[in-house]
Order: structure tokens, then sequence, then C-alpha cells
DNA sequence: GCCAACGTTGGC
DNA sequence: GCCAACGTTGGC
């Protein structure tokens, strides 16, 4: 099992939003960047967890856990004219951008904030997402910063 | 294949 | 709202 953390700014999508719909399972469509395409299209298995990190937000951090709960398919509104994220490159017999299902697990008890993970930086070690100037909204977790994560809420 | 210009991300 | 950092695009 594989462990990742990925990014939504809570106006777009939040992890309310996330536990209000049907079967609590959302696709998590609007990737477009390779690096974070390949994990979800190659990497990511049936009950990985997740942490649900809201970025561009007051206190940026990790809020909650989610599974995935369907494995890499094609980001079906990359090839719909009116969506936001239309990528006219992409088409249904040749799709390039991909995307999975997330469900619903649970919310942390306290949200853990960026800051509060950069004081812990030493104990973490390599970590995508306190690298300078990381923009991936898709990066894996080992499963050791995994645990050291879940043992600060 | 280089690289400047541009658009986007996301913390602050 | 600002702006640094980065990925992508497109001219050459």
């Amino acid at each position: 099992m594989n462990h990742w953390l990925m990014k939504s700014e809570p106006g777009e999508f939040s992890i309310d939003a996330l536990e209000a719909m049907p079967e609590r399972t959302e696709h998590w469509d609007g990737v477009r960047n390779y690096q974070a395409r390949n994990m979800m299209r190659d990497q990511m298995q049936l009950g990985d967890r997740v942490f649900f990190y809201h970025s561009n937000t007051e206190v940026p951090g990790i809020v909650g856990i989610a599974e995935i709960a369907r494995t890499g398919y094609p980001d079906f509104l990359a090839w719909e004219p009116t969506d936001k994220h239309y990528a006219p490159k992409s088409t249904p017999d040749k799709p390039i951008w991909y995307m999975v299902d997330i469900r619903f697990v649970r919310r942390l008890q306290r949200t853990i904030s960026l800051s509060e993970l950069k004081e812990h930086a030493d104990a973490l070690g390599d970590f995508p997402l306190l690298r300078r100037g990381n923009r991936l909204s898709v990066m894996p977790v080992s499963a050791a910063q995994w645990d050291y994560i879940l043992g600060l809420e």
C-alpha cells in the first residue's frame, strides 16, 4: 500500500465537499501536470491512503484522510469544451490526462498546518511538500512520513 | 534543441 | 494582492 498527499483549494473542492458527495466519493479531475498524472495513472492502488491538503487558504495544511476508490482512468473533462480544464489534445481515443476516484475516510481532529510540518522538516526528511517552490498537486508520502505526521495529530 | 515569454501555483 | 518558482509553449 502506498501513501499520497493531494492538494486542493477548499474554494474549489474541500474535504467537506468530498464528504458530502454520494458514497463520499468523487473523481479527482483537472490535474494537468505530467508528474502528477503519472502517479495517478501508474502508481495509485485501490485502498491507498491519501492526505487531503487544503492549499491557498488561511491556514494551509492537512485536514483529512481519503482513500483511492478507483484507480487511474481518463479524465473525461479534458474533452469537454465547456469545462475549465478543457485540454483539446486529449481525446477519448488517445487520452492524455488521467484521474482517480477518492473516498472520504475521516477528518483529522485538527489541521496539521504547513508551518507545523515545516517545524518537523528534519524528522520528515525529503518531503516534496516542503521543497522550495514545490507546485506538485499530487505527491508520494513514505510510510514513515505518514506515520510520523499522524503521530502529530 | 535552446530559451524567452507566458501562465499558473500557492505561500505569505 | 504580491511575487517567486516552476512548467509549458512556440519561434528560431
